[in-house]
DNA sequence: ATAGGGTTAG
């Protein structure tokens, strides 16, 4: 006699559970439903769900458990129809050993996947009899929670005489998981103060609201709990404080758990790469990432969200490149929302644009968060014009409501070109929303005021919004800063000290460059020193730029220099780039070579800087130094950056390249063009030709000259505005030194305010003069 | 022989 019950619960492979089936039909005992019942479970344990139906199917005899199993069977392979049509079946057949039980619930409502078919089993185990079952209550409340009904499962759970902790937990980590820290603070209080204990699960599932609520003291107190029970070695528990730890800044208490753990899943190593990514530290996350597969676990596609961000952030570095061709290698599920986004904002981050674009075009189906990624990854590239396109056609022709993450990813693009008409319809989509409340979108909007030119609402703005966050005071001490109020910033800094707000690299960058724009060179000194010894931030090469402009402008040469010369980090062309256009300013040739040459060799191909130093010469009347520029511009066959300007009108950003001639308004502007030289050169404008690099006969000169795009985007604004309108202009590059000039006269001759931001700052003209002070 | 509640993401 076979022991047919023991062999079938021990059987591990199908090579061993076929030819036992064949002989529990030979036998003759498959008419036994108990063994049955055993063989349908063991095919199930191993995954052939073929077998287990034509197992069912055949079945002489079914009882409620081996109906019971059967649905557990579609349940577990996540076939939730036919399980519910299993059930429906039991519930039809007239077999009086066949009815559903207290056991058929729970697995049944695990089965329920929209809130009718949960209304409906419901109901029918109230009918039944078996709310009172803590099992099937359990389940009802994890049901609801899990479809996102969380004052149904509250319901239940209310309506409960006996709760085990099974039907706390269940309705903790529903609270939880729909984001309700305030009601899982005030329903764990209340199971503390009823005395009940915690058990892992519990644990599991109270850690991830640490995060949202901002306690690692809870945390802690939790883990000790852990410890004092026994239960840190659980791997679930493991996990969940790994997360919390890291998630709440604390890497170095995650370690000490990942390090302290015997077995660790895909889970453990997730949570400390991403944990470690999150906080910046891309090499530590790219080591991990390298040692989990060499432990043999294989990476999921949450695995390849931290790695794409990681690789993101080391940019080209070789680490993570090789970290770049495992994701390239590997490739990744396009229907995968998030870890395709994860992968569009990768690209993003390289300056991979055009890959970005079309990753995102092979995207089967998007959601809001595809478009802030795709429209930062163009904003934070330069593509500002694009980045708000897209922003219009995802509302107008995909009808995708934009979210705050969106308005944060296309307010930095209208600053960057001053799209102030789109700025303002922004502004009150988000008033509508309810988004002005949120702290980033409101940064946003103080930014993108400022940098449009509108200072003043700028600072109505910074006046209505919380003092608490550092945010708003970077973006309006930057903005002060850009339109030459120096002193205003440098006041706000200390008002900002006063009220205990905690500046970062972000404000000292604006401080240093507002007092750089401003002429405050003792303040800025004083900021600069400040930074270390009182906020202990160290500075990164973009404080150094700011004070070697600062030094270098009110012409302390030397002391710049020297500055520079004591740099730990490497100068980038920043620097560089501002100690010559100090050297042209006080026209020390010298000095301006040595930088010119290493702007060369950091970044050759850009022709700002042989202007500069042509235009250095030509200040200096060393003109075969001029003579020796153009060859080497020639040598080089240089590719520059093409300059081009922007002017809105009528809510459409108007971009005019230098020398383009596509306007489709461009006679118009060559005939507005040529009659404002006319006038201005009457009035006393005298072309600098030392702008102009190109070795040409001076009329070709001044041609040159009046197709420099400010030019192009002033003339247009002119003739497309009514008279004395203000002219807003932005202008990628810095402002040409003559364009600048003859600005001034333009000014004065149409009588307009004319307001020009170039990438360094503001130029407000009226009247024949500018608001700066030393340009060119 | 069958049952509920748990951790990681853009």
């Amino acid at each position: 006699m076979v022991d047919f019950s023991r062999r079938l619960l021990s059987c591990a492979t199908l090579r061993l559970a076929r030819p036992l089936h064949a002989l529990l039909l030979v036998s003759g005992r498959a008419r036994d439903a108990f063994l049955v019942t055993k063989l349908l479970n063991l095919y199930s344990r191993l995954g052939d769900l073929p077998s287990v139906v034509l197992t069912f199917r055949h079945a002489p005899v079914k009882t409620s458990i081996t109906w019971n199993s059967m649905i557990a069977c579609y349940v577990h392979h996540g076939f939730l129809k036919d399980a519910l049509a299993c059930f429906r079946c039991l519930i039809l057949s007239p077999s009086p050993s066949a009815r559903p039980d207290s056991f058929t619930f729970p697995v049944t409502i695990k089965a329920c996947w929209d809130l009718e078919w949960g209304k409906r089993i419901h109901s029918l185990a109230y009918k039944l009899g078996f709310v009172c079952n803590v099992f099937v209550s359990a389940s009802l409340v994890h049901m609801y929670s899990r479809l996102g009904f969380t004052d149904d499962a509250r319901k239940v759970f209310d309506e409960m005489t006996i709760k085990d902790l099974g039907c706390w937990n269940a309705m903790l980590s529903g609270l939880c998981q729909n984001g309700r820290t305030a009601a899982v603070t005030e329903l764990f209080e209340r199971m503390m103060m009823l005395g009940l204990p915690m058990d892992k699960v519990t644990v599991t599932s109270i850690l991830p609201v640490c995060t949202p609520l901002q306690n690692p003291l809870l945390g802690f107190c939790i883990h000790v709990y852990c410890i004092k029970h026994g239960m840190d070695s659980d791997l679930f528990v493991s996990n969940a404080l790994i997360d919390m730890y890291a998630k709440l800044g604390h890497l170095e208490e995650a370690q000490k758990v990942f390090k302290g753990m015997v077995d660790r899943d895909l889970v453990t190593w997730n949570s400390i790469i991403s944990g470690y990514e999150q906080t910046g530290d891309a090499n530590s996350a790219l080591n991990l990432f390298n040692e989990m597969q060499q432990s043999g676990i294989q990476p999921d596609r949450l695995t390849l969200v931290s790695l794409a961000s990681a690789v993101a952030q080391r940019g080209d570095d070789r680490n993570g490149q090789s970290a770049y061709g495992f994701i390239l290698r590997r490739g990744w599920d396009l229907h995968d929302i998030i870890v395709s986004n994860a992968i569009v904002d990768m690209y993003g981050k390289l300056s991979k644009v055009k890959l970005a674009q079309e990753v995102f075009d092979r995207m089967p189906k998007r959601d809001v968060i595809s478009w802030n990624t795709l429209i930062t990854g163009y904003s934070q590239n330069g593509l500002a014009n694009e980045a708000i396109e897209i922003f219009k056609y995802m509302q107008i022709h995909e009808g995708i409501m934009p979210i705050q993450g969106t308005l944060a990813s296309v307010l930095p693009a209208c600053a960057h070109v001053g799209a102030l008409q789109e700025g303002v319809k922004i502004h009150s989509y988000g008033l509508r929303i309810g988004l002005l409340s949120d702290i980033f979108v409101s940064t946003c909007l103080i930014d993108m005021y400022a940098k449009c030119g509108r200072l003043a609402e700028a600072m109505v703005l910074f006046e209505q919004v919380s003092s608490r966050f550092t945010g708003p005071w970077n973006a309006i001490i930057a903005g002060l800063g850009v339109h030459g109020h120096g002193k205003k910033a440098a006041s706000l800094f200390s008002e900002m000290q006063e009220q205990g707000i905690k500046p970062d690299h972000v404000t000292f960058v604006s401080l240093l460059s507002a007092c750089s724009h401003a002429g405050l060179v003792d303040h800025g000194r004083q900021c600069f020193h400040q930074m270390k010894s009182v906020y202990g931030l160290e500075p990164w090469v973009k404080h150094y730029a700011c004070m070697v402009d600062l030094l270098g402008r009110s012409g302390q040469l030397d002391a710049a220099y020297e500055l520079i010369m004591t740099m730990t980090l490497k100068p980038d062309s920043g620097v560089w780039g501002a100690l010559l256009g100090a050297c042209r300013i006080h026209g020390n040739v010298e000095l301006g070579k040595v930088a010119a040459s290493h702007l060369f060799e950091i970044d050759a191909e850009n022709m700002g800087y042989y202007v500069l130093l042509s235009n250095m010469y030509a200040k200096a009347g060393k003109w075969d130094g001029i003579t020796e520029v153009r060859s080497l511009a020639r040598h080089k066959q240089l590719q520059k950056t093409p300059g081009w300007s922007s002017v809105e009108v009528n809510k459409k950003v108007n971009v005019f390249f230098t020398g383009n001639h596509s306007h489709p308004q461009h006679e118009e502007i060559q005939k507005e063009l040529r009659t404002l030289l006319a006038k201005i050169k009457s009035i006393g404008y005298v072309p600098d030709f030392s702008f102009v690099l190109q070795d040409v006969e001076e009329d070709e000169k001044e041609n040159i000259l009046s197709s420099h795009s400010e030019r192009l985007a002033i003339a247009y604004g002119i003739i497309s505005t009514l008279p004395k309108t203000p002219i807003q202009i932005y202008k990628n590059l810095r402002v040409c030194g003559d364009c600048h000039n003859a600005t001034k006269f333009i000014s004065k001759i149409t009588e307009r305010e004319i307001i020009m931001r170039d990438s360094n700052r503001f130029h407000h003209f009226k009247d024949g003069k500018c608001s700066c002070r030393d340009y060119w």
